[in-house]
DNA sequence: CAAAGAGTTTAGCCATGGCTAAACTTTATA
DNA sequence: TATAAAGTTTAGCCATGGCTAAACTCTTTG
């Protein structure tokens, strides 16, 4: 079992994408300082969960992602359950989740995904990997992108801005709303929306956080 | 917050009575060499959370007995709400709820505690401490002590020894049991018993873990 | 009541995972 | 293309919380 560290390291790379992580670009999204990062990596190298070329970045190696995969896995099915079981707010979820992950034995986890008939989306529309890391391909894109003048599910929310979270679900945006991009401001690429009878404007950093299908 | 570390030595303190408990005692409860029991003592000493006369013991301030019960609150409603919801083993709820309570938040305690309505005992039937330390005075006795041919309500089994818990579950002792003491065996304490139609023999060690009331 | 034994403490070591300051690379710019 | 700026690494420090070995204190017992 690996540390709390180690796995919240693990969780952000993966977090940061599939290309090399920059030493810096990691320690502000951990909160710590570069040199500190400098020399976990040096030691995740060292065990084998993430591949490092001196100047250029880290990823992590085939058994490091797995164990991301694992990570994030036992997140998303906590928000789910924790949304489920105790009705706690979307906002309120990624904190609690944040913590108790690390502390989920297999057999809890598995206990809950049974609990919950093992689930493939978390309260905020993330995937959730299964088991041994499978993930289904990622299809949804970002509202930000998607054309005008079509209905759109709203598929998935941020989960780490319990700011932005509230005021999505202030505006009616969560996971299943339909809305239609009726018009966008060239000037900062900002959208304007219909949901139902209202319309409101979305800036573009956050239409980017939200992700939607065409489907049904 | 406490680190896990301190809060596993308040909760032994705890755990061990209100005397005086010595560096051994509570190196073995927590398989820690006693060395590095002195060590933390003297920390918790300096942090104001346990009295340490050298040589003698340590006992917990108020502020550390007040900690000590917070943590014990949040196990015994750990245990009862992965039992109510997952529906999960008495004997497989401790481990669990042993690392659970040193993630769980103020907010998600309170939470859980509202879900279950309040619970006064756990599902070993501990008493769980109020958010304020409150914890009210234990009448139950052991089982061991108990006066023959009267009909005795099991009370409390103990939490952290799955053989234990998994022998008295297979012989239907669990808190709500009835029974009665047939006869003492009087050379080594043991007990037989009779729960509806089966007679059991139960041995003294096992007889002072368990806790009874004359109640109906 | 002195010495052995049991229990406790001290001293000093180690790994983990932070930090700052300084050195070193790489990249961007004048 | 030399140099400044930006990013990364190294060196060395610290707190936490373990460990062993040795010293110390208390209690027990011959």
């Amino acid at each position: 079992m690996y540390s709390v560290a180690i796995e919240d390291y693990l969780k952000s790379i993966w977090k940061l994408g599939s290309k090399d992580v920059g030493t810096q670009e990691l320690a502000s999204h951990l909160n710590i300082k570069p040199a500190s990062v400098t020399k976990m990596i040096l030691r995740l190298t060292e065990m084998g969960l993430v591949d490092h070329t001196p100047y250029k970045g880290a990823s992590l190696t085939r058994r490091g992602e797995l164990e991301a995969l694992s990570v994030v896995r036992r997140h998303r099915l906590l928000e789910t359950f924790l949304s489920q079981t105790l009705g706690l707010a979307r906002d309120e979820l990624h904190v609690e989740a944040e913590r108790l992950e690390h502390a989920l034995s297999k057999e809890l986890e598995a206990a809950i995904a049974e609990y919950l008939g093992n689930p493939t989306r978390d309260p905020h529309g993330h995937p959730i990997p299964g088991p041994n890391g499978e993930l289904y391909e990622e299809t949804d894109l970002p509202l930000s992108d998607s054309p005008i003048n079509m209905t759109l599910t709203v598929m998935q929310v941020p989960d780490n801005d319990s700011n932005i979270l509230s005021w999505l679900e202030n505006n009616n945006i969560y996971p299943g709303t339909k809305l239609k991009i009726i018009s966008r401001d060239d000037f900062d690429g900002g959208i304007n929306v219909r949901i139902g009878l209202s319309k409101i404007r979305i800036s573009s950093s956050i239409a980017s956080l939200v992700k939607i299908s065409f489907e049904e």
